[in-house]
DNA sequence: GTGAAAGCGCTAACAA
DNA sequence: TTGTTAGCGCTTTCAC
């Protein structure tokens, strides 16, 4: 059971490791020797180890990529996005998640520099920057995702502009009565919910009241007490748009006739559900990321990705 | 820009790399001696090279994962389900995706085996099974899903129990004109239509109409030629759930009452559209095949899970 | 309890 | 065009 090596090729082949690993390389050996080395592989069954490989090379060919919350549609998209470019550049994807545990997310990032990737791209808290920082300075590209951080890549949406287009659908459905619920999350929902605001007044329409929630579970509260007030519901973040929808429709009401609804982030079913969005271009973003680990800029790139409004009738 | 290594390390403690390669893994070492290291360690910022570490291992500690298609709720729920043991295994997660191209399948299983996964978890078609079996061979333990094959591990969904309670579902729904739409995949496609026409039988009703569809955008035409004859839709694949929904009602035909709809696979949104499944269990399949790949069992094991009926009312 | 030295599987100079 | 010889960063005997 022990594994085929470069040596067992050679040898079978008469020739040395060096000429087994120049045909395998693509190095200069004559067509006969070439032949050789090519049928002993085969009938060998023999795998190059690329781990061997990576320790020269003095990194892994692969990307990192840690996410906080494996179940969100943007973050599967986002990996789509990452996949395919990686794909491409033949490069296998480390995926870890973290479930926002920030004690997990630090260690995943640790652990994918142990794993020497060639890159990293990382949707963590502060917390991890530090460790990110030291992998950047060794070498390794790491871009964050949906914030920026000194010294570090970034793909960030325009939150601020994000808020904006909810307000200026809001006023155009003529909806002034508004709850929000927004994740306790980062600063993606602080920058959304100013945004809305700004927008709201500039339309002249009245504060809206706001409930910060952190899970599933307390969705459903913070719905209802938003309703005694209000006629409207914006959520600020995809992780919530099932909990907040089916808190609505758990009441009895429809949308657009008993309640507004607007969320953020498409998703499959928004279509047939109705469900009016801020998108993300998600998989865009995934795709950019990954580029420039490939890239691997000297300088830290920021890139600001635009939201988009799809109306679909929910408001 | 050279990366610290175990020699550094040892440098600045004063003592050799043997021992401080024993303080990192736990070897007899003096605790004072023990000190200096760790505080080397920390001062450098050493990283230990796991790529390295695997080289005497003779593999790596990453557990590979092939999915054929990121996009579907299935793969998503299993992947989280492999990564939660994974994590717990201290394992990375290595993942690839093929889109389901037969040429990509074999090309992500081999880049596994250069990787030197300690396991492998395969959703691919009979294609890659072949290099399966040879790294199983050389004690890689593989896991394929949704099938089984011989000499490999499995975990798999007893298809044609899953056929059954949708045809006791819709008999006990009074629906007896019933269309198939299937995806031209694989033998769960064949094994639930067989288990849908035997129990469709066996309850006494007509045999159902059937079309094969192999991408979303084939679906529309086939829902309109089965509802020329049928008044209830089954579609035995969750990854066409949206494109059968959706050429349902964009006809404009609600649920239950203009047609019957029943589908596979459970999903986030079902619960709000009051759409009926039969589920799988597909987080806690991904976690028993992480199990099978960590506890490396000498003999082939196979994994069946039973299917359960959540009836919404769209049928 | 610790270090010297050999070697894991592979690549990259340098000769031949 | 090919083989020889050093390593890459780490672990692991085997002495001391």
């Amino acid at each position: 059971m022990k594994r085929v090596t470069i040596g067992d090729v050679a040898a079978r082949a008469g020739v040395s490791t060096a000429t087994v690993s120049r045909v395998l390389n693509g190095g200069l050996v004559a067509e006969s020797t070439a032949a050789k080395v090519r049928e002993a592989t085969e009938t060998l069954g023999y795998s190059p180890n690329a781990l061997t490989r990576s320790i020269f090379a003095g990194r892994s060919s692969t990307i990192g990529v840690v996410v906080r919350d494996l179940s969100s549609p943007f973050y599967l998209d986002l990996i789509r996005g990452i996949d395919e470019v990686a794909a491409a550049a033949d490069s296998p994807v480390m995926l870890a998640n973290t479930d926002r545990d920030p004690a997990r997310e630090a260690a995943q990032v640790r652990a994918m520099d142990q794993q020497r990737v060639r890159g990293l791209v990382i949707t963590t808290d502060e917390t991890a920057d530090d460790h990110a920082r030291r992998m950047a300075s060794n070498g390794t590209p790491c871009v964050v995702i949906a914030r920026t951080a000194p010294g570090l890549h970034s793909i960030s949406l325009d939150d601020v502009a994000a808020g904006w287009l909810m307000a200026a659908h809001l006023a155009e459905r003529g909806r002034s009565r508004v709850g929000i619920v927004s994740g306790r999350d980062r600063p993606t929902q602080v920058k959304r919910g100013e945004g809305l605001r700004l927008g709201l007044a500039g339309h002249g329409l009245r504060a809206p009241d706001e409930v910060l929630v952190a899970n599933d579970d307390e969705v459903d509260e913070a719905v209802g007490s938003l309703l005694r007030r209000n006629d409207t519901v914006v959520c600020t973040t995809g992780r919530l748009t099932v909990a907040v929808h089916t808190a609505l429709t758990a009441r009895g009401l429809t949308m657009p006739d008993d309640v507004g609804f607007l969320t953020m982030d498409d998703f499959p079913w928004a279509g047939a559900l109705g469900i009016s969005v801020v998108a993300q271009p998600s998989y865009e973003m995934g795709r950019r990321a990954a580029e420039i680990v490939v890239a691997e800029p000297a300088d830290p790139v920021e890139v600001v990705f635009e939201p988009t409004l799809i109306a679909r009738g929910s408001c």
